[in-house]
DNA sequence: CCCTGAATTGTTATTTTATAACATAACATA
DNA sequence: TATGTTATGTTATAAAATAACAATTCAGGG
């Protein structure tokens, strides 16, 4: 059911050991460093498993991607992106999956995939904006 | 401040008079009908700005757009989409934003964009599915 | 009335993101 | 080893979005 090794590894330890969100482009860029011959839809591949899996999450809101940082890997997270310095976090809550399914159950929707990203600044981001008043 | 009349309302006509959410090319080609120039940066200028007014919304999970169909254009509804029948709903909820207050209240996140969607199938499209077991 | 400045709209081209379609290669096991 | 299945490679293109600049519109001052 499975063939040789797969580009899982490489793809998942450059979104590691990245700080900020990559798109599936830049990945492709640092994998052709070694391998000049991969090509888009390798990528693409490789991403969708890694997202299915919950090894990563796609960031909508961004096209980009980053690495599951808990070790809940179940696509549930609330995540912030810093506008500023682009740094994401992942939340896990039940609060706002009770709330959301609060919600929805009125409306009979079963849903099957959230996406829940919230824009802003960050607390380091967001003091310093404080001390850089004009 | 202002200059002659712009797409606006024509956008909006077509959004709101859509039963699904329609891509920036979609909208482009129902104005094409009438006006065979128009191109994708007016359209997405366009778009933005009705985003902006909370007239529309973007949907970031499909790269497709809706007329917002509240009265209250706060641009922070819960969104559900149906995978089967494509039809999108808003649901404005204090539960959902108080529950995401609460988390991000921990990390001294500040937010100033959410994008709440929920992906999956609707009362209608579920009841179907039921019947049309194999 | 015309000039000027500010904002919108038009235009062309390109960039970025993503996928279709098919070929090839690697294994699993019958 | 022959066969089927899935992963991967390859080529080309589709889809989504924006950059850069030109042309237009109009308000208000001169």
């Amino acid at each position: 059911m499975g063939r040789k090794n797969s580009w899982k590894v490489a793809v998942l330890e450059i979104l590691q050991t990245s700080e900020q969100p990559l798109s599936a482009y830049e990945i492709l860029g640092k994998l052709r460093d070694k391998n000049p011959k991969i090509a888009p839809p390798t990528i693409y591949r490789t991403l969708s498993d890694l997202v299915e899996r919950g090894r990563a999450h796609r960031l909508e809101s961004l096209n980009a991607y980053i690495a599951c940082k808990t070790d809940k890997h179940d696509e549930s997270a609330v995540i912030t992106i810093c506008d500023d310095c682009g740094v994401v976090s992942e939340h896990i809550d039940t609060g706002v999956l009770d709330a959301l399914s609060t919600v929805i159950a009125n409306s009979g929707f079963a849903p099957s995939r959230h996406v829940i990203e919230l824009q802003g600044v960050c607390e380091n981001c967001g003091h310093e904006q404080s001390l850089n008043q004009t």
